[in-house]
RNA sequence: GCGGACGUGGCUCAGUGGUAGAGCAUCACCUUGCCAAGGUGAGGGUCGCGGGUUCGAAUCCCGUCGUCCGCUCCA
């Protein structure tokens, strides 16, 4: 493993990115609590998305649907039989096959015996529990393993209310749940998880078009907030590797330290989820355009990201280190909306004499964009804090400023340091921050 | 879940049977004042957890939890 990934799951650990969940407990497996610099970058690669998906559109609405949800929901959207793995032990070799996957079923792939496997072992990726207070059957409930069913089942209830016509969209971001065989490589992959999901809803014959769409649409938002296109690429999936629900679907993938992996899966559900709901649950879920007098289900197309991974791929594109004056220097380059300060404001000495202008500038920075402020040690050890969770700009409050009412910015890529009156500095980092 | 490696202060590691160390980091004070400066001092570890062997365990044995690699998987 290359150690650039090292250094970025340290890098998180030593400034409070991300910590293992429970670790005074000695940890538990596949989960991560998110520390005081990592919730912020976690929430502005949401917000991000967020902004571009929901704020900057009209054609699409947000929306938050519960984790918890009945058996129902899954009977019909194909999770129940399809999220199933049926897994296999070779009694020999002890290799574990799923059973699905194998040319033979009687004849082990790995060391060649025959009727040497286990019986198959249903193992369902989703997490099942009991709400209400007896475990009867008729409590069981499911965590949530995509957000998207919450769109499907809410179809009928956004279109009244939102009064949008396809193509249109609603959109999701929060936490989802899959008991993964074999979680890891850090935040990659978990048990929970947070999505950011959007389903798009299209007349048929427009379906193939915004597939495309979509495709482009959010391979640029991963480049556009400083991933490189070198490490970025959109593979289409086989016909053999398409989920249950899918009749295509392509990947943005990261490439990743070990390799590429997926960031963002978009998908041609097609009109699959919904009349699969309509069936099951009775309710007519089409849409009649009035124009044509037609009647018709709308194909959805699906754009999948995962948050957390996308957070981690972000950290790892914008992990750098270089040099200043022979000293080295770790710094990540993240674009200015997703790192978790935009701003850190210094002042040059603790004395008493700085200390309340820079309270001051502090104020006035503060309302706008979250804020670190430090005044403990040499201003160079300050910055290089900063650079460490991707600062863009610190602003120190030096003994000039005193008298001239100005402080100096510094740009975390460039180290050009310019000089601001205080009155103009919401501005210029206004302008900056673009 | 199976096979292999590993688990010592926040981080990186030393310590292989006699009841824990270093560097860095953190905090306080002094000094300095624009890119990890210097000085003095302080806090912090029942050596992942539990059990066993032993007069005595971080060190040996068993179990367990966790991490990494492979099988797996897909946001």
């Amino acid at each position: 493993m290359p150690d650039e990934f090292d250094q970025v799951v340290n890098l998180c650990k030593r400034r409070g990115f991300v910590f293992p969940s429970a670790e005074i407990y000695g940890g538990f497996r596949s989960t991560y609590d998110y520390g005081p610099v990592g919730v912020l970058a976690l929430r502005n690669v949401k917000q991000a998305w967020w902004r571009s998906m929901v704020q900057l559109r009209s054609d699409v609405v947000g929306l938050d649907a519960a984790i918890l949800s009945p058996p129902a929901i899954w009977e019909a959207s194909g999770h129940l039989r399809n999220f199933t793995d049926p897994l296999v032990d070779c009694k020999q070799c002890r290799e574990r096959f799923r059973l699905d996957q194998l040319e033979d079923p009687g004849t082990c792939p790995k060391c060649k015996a025959s009727d040497s496997f286990t019986e198959a072992r249903q193992f369902n990726l989703m997490f099942k529990t009991h709400a209400g207070p007896v475990e009867s059957d008729s409590a069981v409930a499911y965590l949530r393993p995509e957000t998207a069913q919450g769109m499907f089942v809410n179809f009928k209830n956004v279109l009244e209310t939102s009064r949008k016509k396809p193509p249109f969209g609603i959109a999701q971001v929060g936490k989802s749940f899959r008991n993964e065989i074999t979680p890891g490589n850090f935040i990659f992959r978990t048990r929970e998880f947070e999505q950011m999901e959007m389903e798009y809803f299209v007349p048929p014959d427009e379906a193939p078009r915004w597939f495309e769409y979509w495709c482009d649409e959010r391979f640029r938002w991963y480049r556009d907030l400083g991933i490189p296109a070198d490490r970025l690429r959109l593979r289409p999936h086989d016909a053999e590797e398409l989920s249950h629900y899918s009749s295509a679907t392509s990947d943005v993938e990261f490439l990743y330290p070990w390799g590429w992996g997926e960031l963002e899966g978009i998908a041609n559900r097609g009109d699959y989820d919904l009349t699969q709901h309509a069936a099951a649950s009775g309710e007519k879920l089409e849409y009649f355009d009035q124009a044509s007098g037609s009647r018709y289900v709308p194909h959805v197309i699906e754009p999948a990201a995962g948050a957390t991974r996308a957070m981690m791929a972000f950290l790892l594109a914008a992990y750098d280190t270089d040099e200043i004056n022979g000293e080295a220097r770790t710094v990540l380059r993240l674009h200015p909306s997703l790192a978790p300060y935009q701003v850190a404001v210094l002042p040059l000495s603790r004395k008493d004499t700085l200390t309340p202008l820079a309270a001051e500038v502090l104020a006035r920075v503060q309302p706008r964009w979250m804020c670190d402020y430090d005044e403990t040690q040499a201003i160079g050890r300050r910055y290089r804090r900063q650079d460490e969770i991707g600062t863009p700009w610190c602003v120190t409050v030096d003994f000039d400023s005193l008298d001239d009412k100005a402080v100096t910015i510094r740009d975390r890529d460039s180290l050009d340091q310019v000089r601001v009156p205080i009155d103009a500095l919401v501005d210029e980092l206004a302008d900056r921050l673009g």
